[in-house]
RNA sequence: CGGGGCGUGGCGCAGUCUGGUAGCGCACCUGUUUUGGGUACAGGGGGUCGUAGGUUCGAAUCCUGCCGCCCCGACCA
């Protein structure tokens, strides 16, 4: 993408109203527009990484054998209360009525109508397991929205529902989204820590959150802080193992690592004191087992091998999209700006020409960014007239993780610079090994 | 929802106390100049001062209602 034709509405001064870090970079940085309290619009560069957070979550969905899908926000009433969940939800839910009078609202979430799908279509165990999800835009009227996206009233969520004949088979799909969750927040740069929680409105016994440390947290978590050593890194799965996905989640959750609302005072004082951490996190995921709470309500059953009815066994897991791109920001900047991680970038590269009509300097870019683009990468090329230290500022708000700059004093020599956005170190390379450089460091992804 | 605060060009603010018909910085447009870390100068466009009503010769300014937004708390992906 060439900058003087994208439309990146940057800001030089900060907005008032926005009080975190996250929230103060994507305004700043041209990616969100407040439309309504605790409602945002996604302007260009903040819908790629929405989009980019989106298709990794995809990914390792469909890497764990879940079945992508795609169920409306507008919800009918009466399911809900056959749940029973449309008394109890409260405030929070947006409740609306059409023409006709009919009573609707817009999905906080979608147990109900994805258990209406199941008892619609599966009738026998043969067919189980299922699981199914999908990203789809959800709406809960916090009493008090803020922290921009972090806390939105409008949110986009991924959420999956798992259907099983029985406790131990759930189990086995609730571990393996422990396992996949896990690998989704590594690939975009982020070490998120599944706690022990507590289950709210959802209901249900099992339960964990995935927190990512940052001091602007709304969560307090009390951890070991052996949990921040744990890496899933580069180990293959086979999501299908039941022993494999059991014991990864119990390498991961084994560990004292609990929210406030679960925390056990006596337990964490166990750990030799230099473990003992408290801290604040930001919640990006959870996911639940709640047995046969809405297959009875709902009906939800299957013919077992000797013919009678069965309840199934489910569970629900989610990951905050829109939340994540608030949550990469807050873990993940410096005064400057946004450092995004490799895997969420927006652009893979930036190209600055310091000298926009300097034959030279022109064609060299030029050449850059086809050879980027050829490889597969996105680059982002300021070809604007503007002054260096604009165009510095700029790429640094938002945080590209490499840049190429071209000036033509460099160009005498036949050097460009390549400079990384996480430690500011720059090297001089030729053109061309700046650009394998790059398409080296994307490779893997 | 309780407590507090704020609504003045796209953004950040002054002006409100003490009424006299709107100003500054950034951004934007034109020109010249400049260009290696947010160039300089000159000219220019853009605001029924959140909204409705009231007081007054006259309201951004005083009074009342409404709307919106933010912050602190209790709740949540």
């Amino acid at each position: 993408m060439r900058l003087s034709r994208y439309f990146l509405p940057v800001l030089k001064e900060d907005p008032a109203d926005a009080q975190i870090v996250s929230h103060r970079y994507m305004l700043r940085a041209g990616m969100i527009k407040q439309a309504q309290a605790g409602i945002y619009s996604w302007l260009p560069l903040g819908f790629k990484v929405l989009k980019r957070i989106e298709e990794i979550v995809h990914e390792e969905q469909i890497r764990a054998g879940h079945i992508p899908m795609l169920m409306p926000t507008l919800q009918s009433a009466d399911l809900w209360r056959e749940s029973g969940r449309y008394e109890d939800y409260g405030e929070e839910m947006l409740r609306i009525t059409d023409r006709h009078g009919r009573d609707m609202l817009y999905g906080p979430t979608n147990e109900e109508l994805i258990t209406d799908i199941f008892r619609t279509h599966v009738s026998s165990y043969k067919d189980l397991p299922l699981t199914l999800y999908h990203i789809q835009w959800k709406f809960r009227d916090e009493r008090r929205p803020r922290f921009g996206v972090m806390r939105g009233r409008e949110f986009y969520m991924k959420d999956g529902y798992n259907f099983d004949l029985d406790k131990a088979a759930a189990m086995h799909a609730y571990n393996r989204h422990l396992v996949s969750y896990l690998r989704t927040y590594e690939r975009m740069g982020l070490q998120a820590i599944p706690m022990r929680a507590d289950s709210g409105p959802i209901g249900g016994d099992d339960t964990h959150e995935f927190l990512v440390l940052a001091e602007t947290g709304e969560s307090e978590v009390f951890y070991d802080s052996a949990v921040t050593d744990l890496s899933f890194g580069d180990r293959a799965i086979d999501y299908d193992d039941v022993a494999q996905c059991q014991s990864i989640l119990e390498e991961f959750t084994s560990k004292y690592a609990r929210t406030d609302e679960t925390h056990d005072e006596a337990l964490f004082n166990d750990l030799p004191e230099a473990r003992r951490k408290v801290a604040r996190g930001i919640e990006v995921g959870q996911i639940f087992y709640f047995g046969t709470k809405y297959s009875e309500a709902m009906g939800a059953t299957v013919q077992g091998p000797d013919g009678k009815p069965v309840p199934v066994h489910m569970g629900s897991h989610g990951i905050g999209v829109s939340r994540l791109v608030g949550a990469i920001i807050e873990a993940s900047h410096d005064e400057k700006g946004i450092i995004w991680p490799e895997g969420v970038t927006p652009f893979h590269c930036g190209i600055v020409n310091l000298k926009q009509g300097d034959e030279a300097a022109d064609k060299a870019c030029e050449n850059l960014y086809e050879q980027l683009s050829n490889a597969g990468l996105e680059p982002l090329y300021d070809d604007r007239d503007e002054r260096a230290g604009g165009k510095f500022a700029t790429m640094d708000l938002i945080g590209l993780p490499w840049r190429i700059t071209v000036g033509p004093r460099g160009l005498k020599n036949g050097v460009v610079e390549l400079t990384s956005r996480k430690t500011g170190e720059s090297e001089e390379l030729t053109p061309e090994a700046a650009v394998a450089k790059v398409i080296l460091i994307y490779a893997g992804s």
